[in-house]
DNA sequence: GGAGCGATGTCCT
DNA sequence: GGACATCGCTCCG
């Protein structure tokens, strides 16, 4: 086996408690994880190695800031859950819930290292095949086409229960390396380090 | 390889 | 009616 194994398990889901503390350490937190989306009976998976925080009512950037609506209420609601939501007009973007119930908040996943399913992910980005993989899962539209996570399907989702169709996994591997940034594609709040990217 | 920009639907004022 | 937690194309170097 190769030294790379030595330290990964089998992969287990996260539990609730995961997602109880604030975005800033979920965001930190999920980097190095497993994302999984089971589609048409196929496995599509891919590693975490970019999140952003989004604080809440106190955050000008996050959905929650202004109070709860239709669209963001899975911001409020428990922690371990998927926020979907549809944006300019043509593109999806996955968070996860984090936080007790009626404390808002989210973590966005912005990139994925592709771990399984390549040949339907690039099929369902569009791409021809080859040579294309860095832009397969990298940004939070992309990465969601790749993994096929529409609103319709996979918005308000538990992440933590074994029959999810959308499961976060810990597979043991090492926690990486991590550089933290200001957030991107925002215009306001934008100079908080509330953007986590794992290095290399 | 990077700046500029159009596409496009939904939410909220 | 305007903004938007984006992407991919064009054009220019």
């Amino acid at each position: 086996m190769p030294a790379t194994h030595l330290h990964h398990h089998a992969p287990r889901i996260l539990p609730r408690e995961f997602y109880g503390a604030s975005p800033k350490v979920v965001a930190r937190k999920l980097l190095g994880k497993l994302i999984t989306h089971q589609l048409n009976g196929e496995r599509l998976t891919g590693r975490i190695i970019e999140s952003e925080a989004y604080l809440g009512r106190c955050d000008p950037a996050s959905h929650a800031y202004g109070g709860e609506t239709a669209r963001n209420a899975v911001l409020f609601g428990p922690p371990g859950y998927s926020y979907v939501y549809f944006i300019y007009g043509m593109h999806y973007c996955l968070n996860f819930s984090c936080q007790k119930q009626g404390e808002p908040g989210g973590v966005l996943i912005r990139a994925l290292e592709p771990v399984a399913g390549l040949e339907t992910m690039t099929r369902l980005r569009g791409l021809s095949g080859i040579g294309r993989r860095k832009l397969l899962c990298s940004g939070p539209g992309r990465l969601c086409q790749a993994l096929g996570i529409t609103l319709a399907q996979d918005n308000n989702l538990d992440v933590t229960v074994v029959d999810s169709r959308l499961q976060v996994l810990d597979d043991g591997s090492p926690p990486p390396s991590i550089l933290v940034t200001p957030r991107i594609g925002i215009s306001k709040a934008e100079d908080l380090p509330l953007r986590f990217v794992v290095t290399g």
